[in-house]
DNA sequence: CCTGAAACCTGTCTGC
DNA sequence: TGCAGACAGGTTTCAG
């Protein structure tokens, strides 16, 4: 589930309250407990329990794809990779019994006024660190689409330093951090750049159109409440919106050719043939 | 430096 | 119905 998007409006959430859940923000993490040992990166769970328990919530914020929980002492970090989902549930049910742990849920803390925070990742790719500096995990990250010192002239000349596919290179976190497979397709179909264009010959004209795309489809996924498919439902509405994700064999809603699916980088992506030329001016092959 | 494949995992869907 | 295979919002590591 997890995109920019996505994180950040589970940030938000977490940080603001989405009623009746509160905000767990100024909130004390009475304990912790881990069902899935490998889900907690750098530390031991014992360490991981000791070390949580009893400390206090300071914000709720996001780096690329990384939800960043200062605490008041050390910082909770935490990547929700493919399926991971953070979610506050009431540690009673409506009928006054405990709530009880689902089948997936790796691990769970539980907070002073009742509530669970449930980390839940049926796939297990998902991670938590606790560190004592954020940069211990973040220092490899590429700069938020939405920098302000990020210029269409800026991100012209980071695309020149490298010569790859354009897509696998705005997916890549060290680049770029906080775009996926579906937000990369849709800027992508956007910005008319076929997926795999390489970067060193992006002129300043299309950079600019994509960067512009980036920053409006991002926006409009938020705007959404991000993007909400397959079994996991939070309430995003963004899959309504896609212009070419999953859209194999409809037409482009520019142009009407059929929508058209290749692998790139392991990865499924879509695109109009037509309206995103791999050669500038010519009907291509994926 | 760049690309592709495999690995880490579970669940769903499709086709035979 | 059963089963194999493809596929899924991500990242890391390794081979060529």
């Amino acid at each position: 589930m997890p995109e920019l998007p996505e994180v950040e409006t589970i940030v938000r959430n977490l940080r603001q309250g989405n009623p009746p859940a509160p905000s767990i923000v100024k909130t004390i993490i009475k304990s912790s407990t881990v069902f899935w040992k490998k889900t907690i990166q750098n530390l031991n769970p014992e360490e991981f329990n000791s070390k949580v328990e009893k400390r206090l919530v300071m914000n709720v914020l996001r780096r690329g794809k990384y939800l960043h929980i200062p605490l008041d002492e050390g910082h909770l970090i935490i990547h929700l990779r493919m399926s991971g989902d953070l979610t506050l549930i009431p540690k009673l049910n409506k009928d006054g019994t405990p709530f009880d742990h689902q089948k997936h849920d790796r691990v769970v803390f539980l907070l002073e006024d009742d509530w669970w925070l449930v980390f839940n990742d049926p796939r297990k790719f998902g991670r938590i660190w606790l560190v004592n500096n954020p940069s211990e995990v973040f220092y490899n990250l590429g700069p938020d689409p939405f920098d302000p010192q990020l210029t269409p002239k800026c991100f012209q000349t980071m695309l020149n330093q490298h010569n790859r596919m354009i897509k696998p290179l705005l997916m890549d976190q060290t680049f770029l951090a906080g775009m996926g497979n579906i937000y990369t397709d849709e800027a992508l179909f956007n910005a008319q750049i076929h997926p795999q264009r390489t970067s060193d010959q992006i002129d300043y004209k299309q950079a600019t159109k994509l960067l512009e795309s980036i920053q409006f489809v991002l926006s409009e996924g938020i705007r959404r409440n991000g993007a909400s498919i397959d079994w996991v439902y939070r309430g995003g509405e963004f899959q309504n919106y896609f212009q070419v994700y999953q859209r194999i064999g409809e037409p482009c809603p520019r142009c009407g050719t059929p929508i058209k699916r290749i692998v790139i980088g392991q990865r499924g992506t879509h695109f109009c043939p037509q309206c995103q030329p791999l050669k500038s001016g010519g009907e291509n092959e994926g």
